[in-house]
DNA sequence: TTAACATTCAAACGTTCGTTTGAATCCTTA
DNA sequence: TAAGGATTCAAACGAACGTTTGAATGTTAA
């Protein structure tokens, strides 16, 4: 009478996990109940406080488990290109697609769920939540602090309240492309099927993000340096 | 024995509003219980199903009453830029900041709760609720239909689908920077009081965009259009 | 085989949710 | 002043929520 037998032992925390990355998305959190999640999971209802403890607990275990690779394999990406580049600065362009390479090439990942993942976590960074924001800002923390460090070498003439905005700029863009995957688009006329071309996306975004990063100063801003 | 006499007669629609504003900027939708928004609000705990009907159609009256005069202003600066301009295509900054400034100047409004719901705002584009967002959409298309238009005119040389594209990196950039203001940042270095200075945000944030929205086309693109 | 531990299960816990009800009160108009 | 509609009020509705419980079942090692 049990579906144990079809189910792999000793995964249900990876099924729940699974289950409240599309869910989460889906829904948001307050949006999913246990039951509805727990279900989808095949698991008991009890089960996710028997595993992570509570359901935040196991919001912020569906975070850490994709997120915390992620901005390794960005820290990873930007030595590897330090190290090729001998002691030379590296370009801005090549920083922006170590940043949003890692991301992007998740959207084009359907079987394992880095597709809902990825709009889930382009959403919640501006949750109403704070201990929610202040999670992924403290599991981004070590990435953007070398990023920075490295758009500093690349940008030595730009002022660094210019480019700490810059970069705000940049991370919201990136964050709502991420969000928006999928959704409802305000603006008609951009092929569907482009939406989920990573190399296309990335090629698109990198061009814009480089481009205003690099924008010129404008005058208002030399006026306030004075 | 009644508190009724410190307060304006029929108003209690327009402190529902206010105070639902606010509570959905600090809690969320579903995080924002009735009993908590109409204690705020000075009311009775039928007073919203009374007054909208439900939960769902005070959501939708909120967004409207901001968003409608809202976009109203954004088509008429764009009239009176088109008039002034006689004939000729308008610049691409010009187009630029007649859509943001709208929504950047409401950031210092404090005292009407501008605030709060340009931060709400920003957040809801991508919003779990699918009938939430299209709602937005909807409220938002007589406004994009016609900047989208403006910006053909002034930016006759680009492709239409990439203009789609970098409509929806600026348009996303928007979203992000109105739904951070005061939230914790990503990226630590600016100085808080800059972000309320709507003049300042706007000359920066045009900057961006304006570059973003003219950065060379990438040779991935030309691939595609072959 | 048996003891010890890990996991799953059905059931119930107390709380909070959005909404409804019908009487009480306010306000306008006649 | 009386009537009638608009609004407010306290109270309750049933449903859904996250979590806890203790027994049942599965797994592992002596």
């Amino acid at each position: 009478m049990t579906l144990r037998a079809l189910k792999p032992p000793h995964e249900t925390r990876t099924r729940i996990l699974d289950a409240a990355e599309e869910l989460f998305m889906q829904h948001g959190f307050e949006g999913t109940s246990m039951r509805l999640l727990t279900a989808k999971a095949g698991a008991n209802l009890a089960a996710v406080n028997y595993h992570f403890g509570s359901k935040n607990a196991l919001i912020e275990a569906v975070f850490r488990r994709r997120l915390d690779p992620m901005n390794a394999a960005r820290i990873a990406e930007l030595e590897r290109l330090e190290k090729d580049a001998g002691g030379r600065p590296l370009t801005a362009e090549a920083i922006i697609r170590a940043f949003i390479g890692a991301s992007l090439r998740m959207i084009e990942d359907t079987k394992s769920g880095g597709r809902n993942f990825i709009r889930l976590l382009g959403r919640t960074y501006t949750d109403p939540q704070k201990p929610i924001r202040a999670l992924i800002g403290q599991l981004y923390a070590p990435a953007m602090e070398r990023f920075k460090a490295a758009f500093v070498r690349a940008l030595p003439q730009m002022p660094a309240e210019e480019l700490v905005w810059r970069m705000h700029f940049m991370f919201g863009t990136l964050a709502y492309t991420l969000a928006a995957t999928d959704t409802v688009q305000l603006i008609a006329g951009c092929k569907p099927e482009d939406r989920y071309d990573a190399r296309l996306l990335e090629s698109r975004l990198a061009a814009f993000l480089l481009a205003g990063l690099r924008a010129p100063l404008h005058n208002i801003d030399v006026k306030k340096a004075a």
